[in-house]
DNA sequence: GTCTATAACAGGATAGAC
DNA sequence: GTCTATCCTGTTATAGAC
């Protein structure tokens, strides 16, 4: 067998950085050909299912990056909360490039997105849910305000990232997260 | 000349509930003929830009039911402000079907959408926004503080649409709503 | 103004060589 | 495992009758 031209972690970062931009109807197999520099054969080697299964593969890929980068860092008892916080909401901020990217599960939860994606997308959902759920409670909240808060955290990004983009305007998903620091911490 | 098939009303309405459920890349003309009664081929007689010119035409409604029932709604000064507020939110919550119906100004503003859309989405968030504003202004607030509250409720409406879409709870969108309420009148 | 029919093209997917 | 070449379907768009 030929050596992988792409390794694994390369080739989901480019499959995942062409999905959120274009949606799901938007790209094209050709698309994810040139981003990650295999061809069109070569993706259905790795991905016999095709389009379906890379987007599948892609919210794998996004939830091990919300249980790494956003839930574990949320439930690290041996942080203080506000510092657990403030890594979560650094680690928010890069992924989505302060603002000037979109969010995976956006584009993948239009239309055909919601009906062939949906559980990927809830589970994305819960996953980054659970991690500010925790948080809340150990900060004294009572389950169903923490429940709400946590709830919050993720509408105020989502909206955020929709509302920058369409006015235009990188300061508004900053002025977002720096509003979900007061939301905790006062 | 025959006559229309359908009314200019009905046909805009239709072509709208395509484009917000199906994105722009996910519809084809076929969809938008059989929503709407007609031919592909009488589509492009009354759009002759065809899927990008149709979608601009829908953009436009949109910004005018937005003025009519968002805007001008906040604005008028013949009503105090909690009722102008509350007919607004009522608008709103009837608009996306109580969380059920996705954002057109979302789902035109992915990739391509952006690109070619931008403009549009753009002055329909401003519509939005700057009607929210103006409420605010007539609450007293000051400039800075009015215009990061109105920025906030296009916010909560639209990441509450992603977040209820994604979780499959309908009461996320209904929690936004009235916390929008308490967000002006406390 | 609307229709049927069709052209021209792009997209998803597969075959088979290396 | 990756590549080139190809098939087939669906899509945008147009031509021309009524």
């Amino acid at each position: 067998m030929r050596p992988q031209k792409v390794n694994d972690a390369d080739l989901m970062a480019g499959l995942m950085s062409v999905f959120r931009t274009k949606g799901y109807e938007g790209t094209s197999l050709n698309d994810l050909a040139v981003a990650t520099g295999l061809q069109k054969a070569s993706l259905y080697h790795r991905f016999p299912g095709g389009k379906k299964e890379i987007a599948e593969a892609v919210l794998v890929y996004a939830r091990g990056w919300i249980e790494n980068n956003v839930r574990q860092v949320l439930e690290d008892s041996n942080e203080m909360p506000a510092i657990r916080l403030a890594r979560a909401l650094d680690n928010i901020r890069e992924l989505y490039g302060n603002g000037k990217e979109t969010c995976i599960l956006r584009a993948l939860s239009m239309d055909q997105g919601l009906s062939l994606f949906g559980d990927g997308v809830q589970q994305n959902m819960e996953e980054w849910i659970s991690g500010f759920y925790r948080l809340g409670i150990d900060l004294g909240l009572e389950h169903e305000d923490a429940r709400e808060k946590a709830e919050d955290t993720l509408i105020m990004v989502q909206g955020s990232l929709v509302v920058g983009k369409g006015v235009g305007n990188d300061s508004v998903f900053d002025r977002a997260i720096r509003h979900l620091s007061r939301l905790y911490l006062t």
